[in-house]
DNA sequence: AATTAATTTAGAATTATTCTAATTACACTT
DNA sequence: AAGTGTAATTAGAATAATTCTAAATTAATT
């Protein structure tokens, strides 16, 4: 679980910027979320960084998350009241959430959809952020002869 | 706190389709929703229930809104993971939830932005619901002589 | 090495919501 | 009208994600 260079120097900009420190705990979190993609929970974050870093606490996992957070290094998503998942994709996108099996998909965007719905808000309504969830099941599409 | 008749119909037709019972506490629920349309928590509408329901539970409060929900009658809406917030709203619609105050207020949106998200998902993918929320804050347009 | 400030840590506290089991209300039969 | 059965309501306990608190650790700076 490591950071590419490149990543590395990103982390360390997005942090030093806020004047927070880039440290051990919340490089391994960032690293982890990094490479697997898949939309994790705090609690499922916390169980994975233990098993590289044993000593890491369930508190430790939560501030590391919302300082990644602040920094604009991941995003948080949220669908309904479940468990806030942390996402590290920041292009402009949206979430599906399959209401079966509970997985979460990133549906890609124009960056012109969302000037679009900004276009609908009275000219005082300042957006910082723009949340779409879709939320459904995915139809199986298989041939069957 | 009364239905309208027109409304009476409605709330009952909705009810009956999943064979639930138009009860006193559904329907008080219910309309203390509709008559006033800002976005209450399960625990306000409680406070406002007693008022002029002083018998009525935290239980039923929440199983109120949940058949509710169910029944089309009213939708949730969450902002990250604050309380569940009731609307009665069922156009098409977004959120602003302002970060200063709050306060959230109904955005209106046409159907075809809502169709033109669902172009940018896979085929197979079969959205049921879209929540758009947008998170800011909003600018005074006073005009300073 | 001493000082300071930031970060991490363990565990307690909080809070919205759900669960459980008992009671009540109501429609339908006798 | 009394009895039966099912759904709804109720109070309070339980749950679970997150935040808080206060102490311990780390790292940077004098």
């Amino acid at each position: 679980m490591q950071l590419t260079p490149a990543y590395k120097i990103i982390f360390k900009k997005a942090l030093e910027k806020s004047s927070l420190k880039p440290t051990k705990q919340r490089e391994h979190i960032f690293s982890l979320i990094l490479n697997k993609k898949d939309h994790p929970t705090a609690d499922e974050i916390f169980t994975r960084s233990r098993e590289t870093m044993p000593s890491i606490s369930l508190a430790t996992v939560y501030n590391c998350l919302e300082t990644l957070v602040e920094s604009g290094l991941i995003r948080q998503v949220n669908f309904e009241r479940e468990s806030t998942r942390y996402c590290p994709n920041l292009k402009p996108h949206a979430h599906f959430h399959c209401k079966e099996t509970g997985a979460i998909y990133d549906v890609d965007l124009p960056a012109s959809l969302f000037d679009s719905l900004k276009k609908h808000l009275p000219k005082n309504f300042e957006p910082e952020q723009i949340d779409i969830n879709f939320n459904g099941s995915i139809h199986n599409t298989n041939n069957h002869s």
